[in-house]
DNA sequence: AGATCTTTGCGTCATTATGACACAATAAGA
DNA sequence: TCTTATTGTGTCATAATGACGCAAAGATCT
């Protein structure tokens, strides 16, 4: 394995993506296993250096997903001094989880852009690293206990991840392409952890004109067959743009 | 001079602040003036090795206004590897800006942690910093040519404090502590790029019941006396915490 | 002192958005 | 065909918003 400073890494800078799925009524977060170790991280990465940061954590989330062109977002840069202790990185050779030759590289002062995603649970095939033992989904609800400041920083990803919810239609990119009003509702109703009223939603949504019936049912339940809607693109982009509300 | 490296900087990170000011119904920004080149910068720097990034920027803030504790907010990392070219730097020395023995430094890869501020106006006493002849605030609507892409840095932070505007009373950084209510319709308006009804935005703002009448009224005007009113900071803190409007 | 000018404070009214809730329609299984 | 669960589509009262009117009050001018 070769020296990662020498291969041409941007110096002191790492990402780490927080990636989001929607699966059985739960928002779940995609985690790597360390290996001999039983912390868990976030996937994430270096920045080669003719390499912009944003193309880099596009890169990072495509190596643990599969997925390309997706939703991902800088959120916050954390750039505590004391985030990457000596300690930590002594933890991580002791286990074997990197070699001797590359301490020197991990014993530097990261910064860390913190990148939030929103994917279609279905669609993803986690991959782990060099450095992890394997890759899964974990519900936000139960999360395992994490290296250095990876709690923090999901945590910090999913207050965004709200707050964004309020300006942009941002949870597109976590359902299928199909789906049910009632799926939709499900999925905010996780996010904001609160109950909504069924029509009320209903009504709010189809205000926004961003989708379209499909034609389709979808059946199997024992109940009245729901409407299978979709995106209207064309309008989606332009409520992405102007904002879902306006002030003033 | 040492060189910069020496002097234990964290490599290729650098800082990039906007600060905005409202004066004269203006919305104005703080910008540095090069030495012996007519070309304009945002104030920043680079960040010390046993300092946190948004530490830094708060100390780099302090250097060039005079302020403590002040709004300061992380917007974009600026990432693109292309951003501080060759060339940039060649002219950064043959015209005297910098010294030959920091040349090594300025010309790493730097990836730019931009940060917007708001200040009041009437406090900051502009400070140079030794690349730049002098500081001075410049409106908005006339600003003079800057150097690489600091020009797309500035527009995106206030693109970007156009969009907070709607969920939380940041301007409040904006304004001395007394102010009218037309004072604030003005900056409102200013910032927006629109105008306002006079009364509807009244009813808005006092709405929010972060406002408190100050009892004294301004005097001066051939017209009657407008009302005086100052922060409620304990109602503004709840109001910043829970966003302006929440949706659902 | 009174007229004039300008901006302020505080309303009204029509329209729209929101919250709470009711009821008929329908797919699948008994 | 009957039952059950869930869906589609309403109504109604209340709150928020947009458009606009008017009297009150400082300062200046006559």
């Amino acid at each position: 394995m070769h020296d990662f400073a020498l291969e041409g890494y941007h110096p002191g800078l790492s990402l780490d993506c927080v990636i989001f799925g929607f699966h059985e009524n739960e928002l779940k977060v995609l985690l790597l296993k360390m290996k001999n170790w039983d912390k868990w991280a976030l996937p994430g990465g270096f920045v080669p250096k003719n390499m912009g940061v944003d193309e880099a954590a596009a890169e990072a989330l495509f190596e643990r997903t599969g997925l390309k062109d997706i939703f991902l977002r800088q959120f916050y840069l954390f750039g505590n001094p004391e985030r990457n202790n000596a300690d930590h990185v002594e933890k991580l050779v002791k286990r074997g989880v990197i070699q001797e030759n590359l301490k020197s590289w991990f014993s530097q002062r990261f910064v860390s852009m913190g990148y939030y995603s929103l994917v279609e649970f279905s669609k993803v095939t986690p991959v782990p690293d060099t450095i992890s033992e394997f890759c899964e989904w974990k519900p936000l609800s139960d999360l395992p206990p994490m290296i250095i400041d990876h709690e923090e920083i999901l945590q910090r990803a999913y207050q965004t991840l709200k707050k964004e919810l309020d300006d942009e239609p941002v949870w597109l990119n976590l359902l299928p392409e199909k789906f049910t009003m009632t799926e939709l509702q499900t999925l905010y109703e996780t996010i904001l952890g609160k109950q909504l009223d069924r029509r009320n939603f209903r009504r709010k949504i189809l205000s926004w004109e961003i989708l379209v019936e499909t034609g389709e049912r979808r059946t199997g339940g024992r109940h009245k067959a729901p409407i299978l809607y979709q995106f209207d693109l064309e309008k989606y982009d332009r409520a992405l743009r102007e904002g879902l509300k306006q002030g003033w």
